[in-house]
Formats: structure tokens, sequence, C-alpha cells
RNA sequence: GCCCAUGUAGCUCAGUCGGUAGAGCACAUCCUUGGUAAGGAUGAGGUCACCGGUUCAAUCCCGGUCAUGGGCUCCA
């Protein structure tokens, strides 16, 4: 007679006296992995189960559950990968969000056919249904096996571990450095694919050895893994490269230069309302706006701690009449320079700055991404002067401000970082100290829940990230809220306190949508390309039944055009279901068809771009409807 | 920057085991004037990314450059 606890999250905790009875349980419960005591183990761990020992169950559906089965994923494909490539040199291979890798060494490249090859590989192994054997031995014993088998790999991340004994997991003769749990047997795993192949340094540095990462997920239940395949599908459909081709909003031209964007007109439209939407809300928000040059001397940014801070990220300086200058990579110091052509006072406070400022910082080409990661670009950047007393308020000022802005392009589901003092800082650790303490005391005050993000901080002070989630679940960074003490001081910034003397203020940086560029990229996968009315390109298409309808359409484009409608009129030599087709492709929001019974009546029905028609509407009705809508940017 | 892959008409892609290329869409002209996701015909469009090499001959083979894509790393 044994007594195991069986604690649940749901708090309905059972005492267990029988071995069986336990495993029934697991069973019934799809465990993928039990807790012993607060330590996952696996399944074939029961039998030896201890008097008093606490048992949890770790469901395969549950976060840990699916990282246990993806990992023993990998590990079977990294011995299908070993069985078809016997010279292979295994690395690692985790469990990642939403799937796993594993990195090999290996003189060929892998190839798409491979991966259907090793899926294939993979498939005889777990329909052998093989278990998992976990071994136990001491560092030196493990040492020597892997130097055995030939995986340099393995031999120095032993080295790099400290415990005395490490475990081991063998499939059907296969043993890999791990740490577990695993599934009791591969059988188990039902539903995986191979994704992609990459390049990947070992241990992420750049000075190792490029190893070849193989991308893969699985799931548990075949429809999770064909629901996942369908959303994998559905970012594809929605990519903005893509989508940004396909309505003709921007381009990138090898002639121009790699990360550097030509805004097409149609895309120019959109970036305008945007522009047009954010000035008008800072100057409601008591901003002032602000425009300042692209470039400046060197010397400028010498002062400002860029270039010894941020110079990897900066262009070659240029000679300018034997000075140098460069390129900006931000606007800081400009809003600085605009703080004092005068004498500040308190009474002032906050002073706040903002401006849509085009900067250029050097990315490795590497990385450059559509509009997402670009070379060159336009933030909506703003400088907060202040009062140290002032940064929780202003803080809080900022939190309304950006949460609102982003409410208005359907981001209201969002994450928020704290990030604190980095390795390579400037300033008094007491003022990080103290202005890490006013941000978390605003976002405590906006009950905003938030993750510390431990050294992210940029060098001259601590900061808040946003990162919104899109119509698909994708988190993405644009807002950032940073403070700094450091460019007031080098720039020596004062202002005049009630006391008549002279201080030093704090000064707070931010970004609502980050870059114009990466934020648009953004929307127009979040909007999957079919924008809002205030922001589409087109908003109304008129077309034609006949040639006859023609000067009707015409005048009512006209009119609608007076009236600030972004309207175009399609009456070309073809049918209607022709023209309803392509002005469905370019995601224009609303048609109007003018026939006979349009002209003699003087009512059109409104067909939105899902094909549902509503109305009948009058000329009168359809602009104040389209107008409400513009407004209200629903 | 690094590893791998890719670069053919405005777009999406075929193709040539070395003998200077083709489809669909888009575009133009003509016919058709048709009521809610593709009417028909005809036509125009390409130094096959760029530079060099091998060859009688290169879009194809080789080398380099640039760009794009998937990642590594970094970030707005």
């Amino acid at each position: 007679m044994v007594h195991i606890k069986l604690v649940s999250k749901d708090g309905k905790d059972q005492e267990i006296h029988d071995v069986s009875e336990l495993e029934k349980r697991v069973k019934e419960r799809k465990a993928a992995a039990v807790k012993i005591n607060g330590h996952s183990a696996d399944l074939n761990r029961i039998p030896s189960l201890k008097d008093s020992d606490i048992v949890e169950i770790i469901p395969l559906d549950s976060d840990e559950g699916k990282e246990i089965y993806r990992h023993s994923t990998s590990h079977v494909m990294a011995y299908a990968v070993k069985n078809l490539f016997p010279d292979v040199r295994i690395a690692i291979g985790p469990s990642i969000q939403d799937g796993f890798y594993y990195d090999f060494d290996i003189d060929r490249t892998f190839t798409p056919d491979d991966l259907a090859t090793i899926e294939k590989q993979m498939q005889t192994i777990i329909s052998k249904n093989p278990p998992f054997v976990r071994k136990e031995m001491t560092r030196s014993e493990a040492r020597s096996l892997f130097e055995k088998l030939g995986e340099p790999y393995k031999v120095e991340l032993i080295d790099a571990l400290k415990d005395d004994t490490v475990t081991l997991y063998e499939i059907d003769g296969f043993i890999d450095l791990c740490r577990g749990p695993h599934l009791e047997s591969a059988g188990r795993i039902t539903a995986y694919k191979l994704l992609s192949v990459a390049g990947a340094y070992w241990k992420g540095d750049e000075n190792n050895k490029m190893l070849q990462r193989i991308y893969g997920t699985s799931f548990s239940k075949a429809s999770d893994l064909k629901k996942y395949l369908l959303f994998l599908e559905e970012i594809k459909k929605r990519d903005h490269r893509r989508l940004g081709k396909e309505l003709d909003l921007f381009s990138v031209n090898d002639e121009i230069g790699a990360g550097l964007i030509l805004w097409h007109p149609k895309g120019s439209i959109i970036r305008k309302s945007i522009e047009d939407f954010w000035r008008n809300e800072h100057l409601l928000a008591d901003y002032q706006i602000l425009y300042t040059p692209h470039i400046a001397k060197l010397k400028l940014w010498e002062k400002s701690g860029h270039w010894d801070f941020y110079r990897e990220n900066m262009y070659s300086p240029m000679d300018i009449d034997n000075v140098a200058y460069e390129v900006k990579p931000m606007n800081c110091p400009f809003h600085i320079a605009v703080y004092k052509t005068a004498i500040r006072s308190y009474r002032e406070f906050p002073v706040r700055y903002a401006e849509l400022g085009t900067v250029y910082r050097y990315e490795k080409s590497g990385v450059l991404h559509g509009l997402l990661r670009v070379r060159g670009f336009t933030q909506d950047d703003a400088h907060i002067f202040c009062r140290e007393d002032q940064i929780e308020d202003e803080i809080l000022h900022v939190l309304d401000f950006t949460l609102s802005v982003l409410k208005t392009f359907g981001f209201d589901d969002y994450n928020v970082f704290l990030s604190t003092m980095p390795e390579k800082y400037v300033g008094p650790p007491e003022i990080w100290e103290r202005s890490t303490n006013a941000l978390k005391r605003a976002l405590n005050e906006k009950k905003i829940a938030y993750e510390v993000d431990p050294g992210a901080g940029v060098f001259y002070g601590p900061k808040i990230d946003i990162k919104v989630k899109d119509s698909l679940g994708r988190q993405w960074q644009c807002s950032t809220i940073q403070v700094d003490f450091n460019n007031p001081e080098r720039f020596d910034m004062t202002f005049r306190g009630s006391d008549g003397r002279n201080h030093r203020p704090i000064m707070i940086h931010r970004a609502l949508m980050g870059s114009l560029e990466r934020f648009i990229g953004v929307l127009i996968e979040h909007y999957g390309g079919a924008f809002p009315l205030w922001l589409s390109p087109v908003q109304l298409s008129v077309m034609t039944i006949a040639d006859r309808h023609r000067a009707y359409a015409q005048t009512m484009v006209d009119t609608l055009k007076q009236r600030g409608i972004r309207v175009e009129l399609d009456a070309e030599n073809e049918k209607i279901g022709n023209k309803i087709r392509k002005s469905t492709k370019r995601k224009i929001p609303y048609a109007v068809v003018i026939g006979d019974k349009e002209t003699s009546e003087a009512n059109v029905m409104l067909r939105k771009r899902n094909g549902e028609n509503i109305g009948p509407f009058s000329p009168e009705e359809l602009l104040s409807l389209l107008q409400d809508e513009i407004n209200t940017k629903k």
C-alpha cells in the first residue's frame, strides 16, 4: 500500500494508493509526462514511485506537454537523419514555439527532397514504436561515450554541464544527451511535418561553425497539425511583400538600394492618411510638431554618445567642406537643439516635441525584410522634457495616448515589457533605479500587466516596449517609451526651476508606431490587405453597365471626389462581372454599379467587398454613409 | 556579415542535358454594350539580374558581384 498524492491544477487533489490506478489516470488524462515532487519525469518512472510522492500530470495539450511531445519528435528526427546520413554529427534539438528544430553538422546540404526522405524514415521509426529509455551516467562516462560515438558537439555540451551525473535517452540504439522528460515511446508521435532547412551558428555565435538546422513541428492530433499548416498558409497569403506587390503599395529597387522603400501612389495615400491622423492626435494631446534636417556634423553624434554606442548602426561620415557629417540614425539631438534655443522654465513643462523623422541605420544585408526591416525609415518620434518628478505622470500620459492610437488600428490586445539596465550603460545607477521605478509605478497605476526584460534597456535609460497582437495572434513590437537622463547631461540642458535656479530636465523618447514602414507592413498583414475605409487607397469603385451610363457615373464620381472620397470610375469596355472581380481583387471596400435602373431612379445599391449588398441609397445618403465610416475609422 | 536556395515579359511561372525563349494574367487595338468574381479576336512586350571565364557558340557550364527568400545574429 502506497500513499501517492495526485495534485491537479483545478485544486482537486487526490490520494492514490495503487500504482496501476495512477497509470489508469495518466492514460485518461493523455499525459505527456508527470511531475514528481515538482520535477518533471517520464511516465515510465511511475512504477518506481515511492510512498508519499506527490505527482502531477502534464497533459499533452498543455504548454509543457507540447514541449515534451515536440522535443521527442526532434529526437526521432535526429535518429532518422543519423540513419540516413551516418556521418552526420548531431548538435542540439530543442522544442520551440510551435515546433522544434535540430542542428546538424554534415558535409552535404539538405534539400527539400531530403526533408521528405527524412519524414519517411521517421515514419519507419515511429511505426516500430521504440521506447525512449532514460539512462543516467557520470559526466566522464557520458563524455567518453560521445567521444567514441564521434559526437564532438555533445562532448562540448557535456563539458559545459555542472552536474556530476548526466541523463541520456536512447531510442532503438540511438543515444542522445538530454535532460528529458520524453514520451514513453516514439509510437505516440502521430502528426508531424518538417518545414524548412536553414543555416544556424553553433550556439548562435557567428564565430562558430555554421550548422544546418531542420525546422519541424508536431501535434498530438492530426487535425491540429492541419490547422497549423493552414495557419502558415494564411500567413503566406497575408505576407505584406506579396500584398504590397499585388495591391501596388510599395517596392524596393536594386538600382536604388536594398532596404530603401519606394512608396507607390496607393501606398502613399495609406501612409498620408496615417500621418494626418497622427499629426491631428498629437496636436490634440499637447505635442508640438517639428521638422529637422537629415544630416548633422559628426561632432554632434560624438557629443550625443551615438558615435560611441551606436556606431555599428550608423553610416560612414560624408565630407562637406572638410567637415565630417553623418546621416541621422535618430532624431533626438535635433529636438534637444530646438529645446536649447531658449531658456526654458518649469512653467512650460512638460515640453513635448514630435516629429515624423526619417532616419537611416545600417542593417546587415541578411536581416532586411520587406517593410519590416529596412535601412531608411520614418519614426513617429517624440521627445518629452520634464522634471524627474513628472516622469510618472508623463509615462501615464504617453501610455494612454499610445493605447488609444493603437486601438484605432484594431490593436487592443498587447503585451508590455519593461527593460532594465543593460551591460553597456551610462549614468549613475541610482537614477536608473529611480526612473525604472517610475516606469513600474506608472504601469501599476494603469493596472497594465508587464514582464520584466532584464538588461534589455537602451544605453541611456530603461524603457517600456509594447507588443501588439495582430488579427492572427502574432506579436509585433511597435511602441517604445524610453527614459533618458544621459542626453540632457551631455548637452547640458537646463530649465529654470521655481527656486530661480537651473536644473537638469529628464528626457523621454517615445514612438507609438515605431516606424511608419514597419507599422504599415504590420497593418497590411493585420488587415490582410483589406484596409478599413479610412485607410483604403481607393474607397469606392463606381462601375458602369454600358457606355450610355458613363455620363451619369462620371457626375457621381466628380461629386464624391469633391467631397473627399477616394473614388474611381470603371467605365471600361468590359462586362460588369469583370469589373466586380477587379475591384474585389484590389480589396476596394465598396462598389456601386450604375445601369439603367440607377440612372432613372437616382438610387444606388452599395456592394461591400465581401459581396454583400446594402441599400438602396440616394447619392446624399451614400456620401454621408461613407463620410461617417471614414470619420469613425471603423 | 554568415550558411543555403533563388533571380527568365509589368506579375505568377514553364523551358533550353550549350545552337539567342514560352504560357496565363496584365497591357494595346478591334468586335461586342453585356446587371454583381474572368465575353471574343488580334497584337505588342524579354541582351533570360549584372560582370568576367570556358567554348565555334552561353540564358543554360564555371567564377565573381548585386538582389531576393529561409534562418543565425540584431532591432523600429
